[in-house]
DNA sequence: TGACACATACCGACTGGTTGGTATGTTTTG
DNA sequence: CAAAACATACCAACCAGTCGGTATGTGTCA
């Protein structure tokens, strides 16, 4: 990088403005000028890369898939000889990932995919494309696991949807839960005019966790009960195959 | 219409029109224009009513959250005498819900929770005490149904939560799969300029189920895996605890 | 080497339609 | 009647998207 220092396009600078924006606002709440102020870059070059608000909403998706995919094929969890401490060696690893507000943590495709199912098949499809296609990537530790440890009656493609089922989940309820303190940055509506009578928690309990603000421990909490499940699914087949108690047919 | 057949208010219809929308499409693609068209009413109706977009936003969640529970408070899984069959029952009553197109049975509060929770704190609440509160119902089932069987070192808390983030994930899930077939109703956007080059299915199997079009399967496939995990929990802690073989309800 | 053709990257003023919200009626109801 | 419930007309701000233009290559032929 000497001759040349990576002269970052316009097209990479919005993508990277708009992973930040939607992961906080939403797709449909993300305006087009927004994304070039945060990119520092133009309309006019935005429609030149983009044809659209919603080709940019594909292009965004896709970037995640990238982006995403280089992280967990770097991670360490495939390190392990045995697949199964590889399997829970990913549920760690996504665990270690919750922390700080939740657009921090929180999934680009998820978030667009609840806004725009209904009304944009192209983003819809990017989107089932980058959630299903990560939980393709588990599938043959899952199938290793299992073959290696005896458990039958449950799919590998399952159980591996399985785990990106409770880590969406968990960033809404995350959302849900506390809220972001305003650091700042994300303009927030105005607070006179809504007349909302929920003001106190709903029960919920110390929201000040030890380095962020709002639910990435809630979140954390239930990666925890996945783990659990996994743990059980192979501890609890290992016993039945091995002893007396009468072989379980798992559903 | 004879002496008094329930007049609809225009606020009621206002928010009945909103739950509808709003699940589709979200908060904030969802106009005020729409909405007062979809009701039935004019714009002059609407801001009588609801100060603002915002305080329609909490009216919303609220509104959902005296429906949803009416629902679950008049649904059969209270009945079972043992605590870990009502729990079991919830379960598979909500279950039972998935069915039919994503709007049909996902959740008002997650879906706003997820765009708003960094901008509107007052949705953001209103949408807490909805899927907080709700999940609180189950607590006292849980910790009853784990005092009665033995299991220790789990908070009936942080379970109730759980069952919550595998609902809610599978929602995105089965939002994210396959998608609605365009049945009429839902604009949507135009086609021609999304250059999307995500056509191809990323991996899943046959969508066309055995009543709905999209992703229900997907979703309540999750759902059996948290029966599943739940079951395990407490047929390991009473293996542990007592004898040998034990009954095991599983599914 | 220089001149020409062509392509890519980017700029920013502009447009027509839509947005949330308001001001001012008219009708219904107690 | 008075107040609440609803309708009509309207507005400024904002929206996605357009368009004419510039600056900088890049290949090519003489």
């Amino acid at each position: 990088m000497d001759a040349k220092i990576k002269k970052t396009g316009a097209a990479e600078k919005i993508l990277m403005a708009a992973m930040g924006i939607i992961r906080t606002k939403g797709y449909a709440a993300t305006s087009v000028d927004e994304l070039c102020a945060a990119a520092g870059v133009t309309k006019g070059a935005f429609f030149h890369h983009f044809a659209s608000k919603e080709a940019l909403g594909v292009a965004a998706a896709e970037y995640w898939t990238r982006i995403t995919g280089a992280l967990f094929a770097a991670a360490p969890y495939h390190e392990p000889a045995d697949p199964l401490d590889r399997v829970l060696g990913y549920i760690d690893f996504r665990a270690g990932l919750l922390a700080g507000p939740p657009e921090a943590f929180s999934c680009l495709a998820g978030t667009m995919a609840q806004e725009v199912f209904a009304v944009s098949p192209a983003i819809r499809a990017a989107c089932e494309a980058s959630i299903f296609g990560h939980a393709a990537t588990l599938e043959a530790d899952i199938a290793a696991a299992m073959a290696m440890h005896g458990v039958k009656g449950i799919s590998a493609v399952s159980l591996a949807r399985h785990t990106q089922v409770v880590l969406q989940g968990a960033f809404i309820l995350a959302k849900a839960h506390g809220g972001v303190r305003v650091m700042g940055s994300p303009k927030v509506m105005g607070g006179a005019k809504a007349q909302g009578g929920a003001e106190g928690e709903g029960g919920a309990e110390g929201q000040g966790g030890p380095e962020g603000p709002g639910g990435a421990e809630v979140a954390r909490e239930s990666v925890a009960h996945l783990k659990r499940y996994i743990t059980l699914l192979f501890q609890q087949k290992e016993t039945t195959d091995a002893g007396h108690t009468r072989p379980v047919h798992l559903v």
